[in-house]
DNA sequence: TGAACATATGAATAGATATTCATATGTATG
DNA sequence: CATACATATGAATATCTATTCATATGTTCA
């Protein structure tokens, strides 16, 4: 142990205080494991071109896939990955279903990370 | 088509001004990928535990292993996957290695994403 | 310099995931 | 009601990824 007392790492000496502090602001176990399959969602290209367009407006199943140049069925199936987590949120009208965005929040979050990447 | 020109989704009828504003807006391949490899980042709940960690105090790698009750080897090789994303930043002293957070960014979009799942 | 310690890293493995293909569901229309 | 159309979904596969294990790198100190 040294004079400022910060030294690591024998285990003799590992910093107690801090892993009190980290212990009482740490969020529960469910809440990091949501959080990270929030970000899970935004952690794919494909999702993300899906979530621009829909920047754009509001927009039906194969308008998305003509726009994205995919398939219907792999634009459904990430549709059907960005409603469970509430990042989009959809109509049916007539034969079509259309898709928008659910709140701002994920204007928010993307915004964020491009502001991010962009430094 | 139908009389307010809205309706989907024959060949004949994908919305071309839609189809051209989202290409106006959408952003290149390669900032896509960028922005999704960011998220990745944050997709994983081991990782979003070492960034609460390092919301509490610069920390070393083998407070970082005890606080997460983690391998030192598992914590390192996720330290290196938030480096290279530019999360967390690291200084040597002496034997150990101390690991901090890189900017406010990562406060604000993880902030954001609790924000979104405590709704 | 050599021993002890803190961290990094490569290879291997087990588990997760995006797309494809085939098909089911649900809706409008003749 | 039967057909065509728009979307959803289950299974299979190929790819990616987090952890583990063994070991390498880099630092301090005697």
């Amino acid at each position: 142990m040294t004079q400022n007392g910060i030294e690591c790492c024998d285990s003799i000496c590992v910093h107690e205080e801090l892993l009190q502090k980290v212990n009482a602001h740490m969020p529960k176990e469910e809440e990091l494991y949501d959080l990270a399959e929030l970000f899970k969602v935004f952690g794919d290209s494909t999702r993300i071109r899906i979530l621009f367009v829909l920047f754009e407006a509001e927009v039906c199943v194969c308008d998305l896939a003509e726009a994205l140049q995919m398939t219907q069925s792999a634009v459904s199936h990430q549709l059907k990955i960005l409603k469970q987590a509430k990042l989009v949120k959809n109509r049916r009208a007539g034969k079509s279903i259309f898709y928008s965005l659910a709140d701002d929040h994920v204007r928010a979050i993307i915004g964020q990370g491009l502001e991010h990447i962009e430094e």
